[in-house]
DNA sequence: CTGTGTTCTGGTCACGTTGACCTTAACTCA
DNA sequence: TGAGTTAAGGTCAACGTGACCAGAACACAG
């Protein structure tokens, strides 16, 4: 009953500005594997599963070991484990999607990052990926755009505060579809997942918009009768700041 | 990285009649443990991945193998892996979900079949059932009955041909509520996913209804970019039969 | 043979949601 | 002061849905 190794992979999303033209958009970071099996192509970041933890700490502690990035959403995607998907021997592997806020992006100069073998792909024009990948990705890409239609994942892209327009730029991002801004109002509005604060974002030059807040009370996501995964832990979280 | 075990798991779906009231009733069939973690307890069919077969092939065989029956359609649910869900040691379930059609249920006889250790239940009934198996058919459950409200999966619980009344009596099995019978037949007709047969059942004392297929070129669920798991060879099919 | 009870089947109606579109508000900048 | 921009609120038609109604087509009792 051994011989199966058990791995955790993650896909993780983020907006970050697009190479080119500069706009927000879908965007993935990747590992380039040192190693044998694929050695030189990129991969999702991921490792084995410790015997001592979850399936979900697995996956935050690999995500946050390879990439530094700290994820505000993290969910059981599904789990591949075709007999030959790894040259080197039977692996199985559980993998979790992942979402990130553009703030907690840091850029990584600490000992042990290699910034030459981690690396931010646009969602849409990825290279091809080691063992089956690239069937990952694709499925991974396929529940983000489906949930967040029908879910309130989005705020797991988008800071504490932001203005509808704001909001509506990460669903279009997400989806790559232009959407109709009074439309998109409407339906945010009476969704209840989201909160006016009271202020205004001066500075534009037009009509300064409200500032709205995720309403905290209500889940992100439905994930049924299955509990959500337990927060990631900070290692060092600005004091002072109430997120 | 061993020290892991792999296993599998399927909670298999069935409507079969209520042991009271006689009414279609949707059940589980559970196998009572004989060894040591859990003994003597009710939990999910299931066993080892084999290292040479694929996860969902495993489900099927070790479906068949400890309850005899013949699934019509077999779904990834979750892989459930706390450290502390099997008290021998570390293992991880990736939990599969199965519908099973009523004339599939044959009541086995052969050797190799106990009947005094497996058993259906109806499915809202269950016993406490061993390791973490409650919350794996809650969720399940949960599932199964989101999928039947969007999708075409029904058809994995009724027969090849039927009348309106019959697919209406499924979802209601499933549901546990009452439907429209009208407001349900503008739904399915409109769907697209059930072509009438031209023939009608004789003999109620009623109206008789008409009978109707499933569209096999329509998916039965729609799983995204994930290919669907291969159809379930069957040991022994009727000849002459066109399913 | 006729009435009654049953389900089948097609229909209407009110209601809520959605996409398309319009209008005014409120700001900056030339 | 006017032009340009986005914000914010509104209308309208189309569509899907739940509640409900009514005739159709049978079996059965009397």
């Amino acid at each position: 009953m051994p011989e199966i190794g058990l791995a955790v992979s993650t896909v993780i999303f983020a907006l970050r500005p697009h190479p080119e033209t500069g706009r927000p958009v879908l965007s993935i970071p990747l590992v380039r594997r040192t190693r044998d099996p694929f050695e030189g192509r990129w991969a999702l970041p991921g490792g084995w599963v410790d015997p001592a933890e979850s399936l979900g700490t697995s996956a935050s502690r690999t995500l946050v070991e390879t990439t530094g990035v700290r994820p505000s959403y993290l969910e059981q995607l599904y789990t591949f484990g075709a007999p030959d998907r790894s040259p080197t021997g039977r692996v199985v592997s559980v993998v979790y999607w992942a979402l990130v806020r553009p703030e907690q992006i840091g850029e990584r100069t600490d000992a042990g990052f290699d910034a030459h073998n981690v690396a931010w792909f646009v969602a849409d024009a990825l290279p091809h990926l080691a063992f089956d990948h690239d069937d990952v990705v694709a499925y991974a890409l396929w529940r983000l755009r489906t949930k967040v239609e029908y879910s309130a994942i989005a705020q797991g892209l988008i800071g504490s505060t932001f203005t509808l327009s704001e909001l509506r730029q990460v669903h279009e991002a997400v989806l790559d579809r232009v959407l109709d801004p009074a439309n998109f109002r409407r339906q945010v509005e009476s969704s209840g997942t989201v909160v006016a604060t009271g202020e205004h974002v001066q500075g534009g030059r037009h009509r300064p918009p409200r500032l709205y807040r995720y309403d905290t009370s209500a889940p992100l996501a439905d994930l049924g009768p299955l509990a959500a995964d337990p927060p990631i832990p900070t290692p060092a979280d600005p004091p002072g700041e109430n997120s």
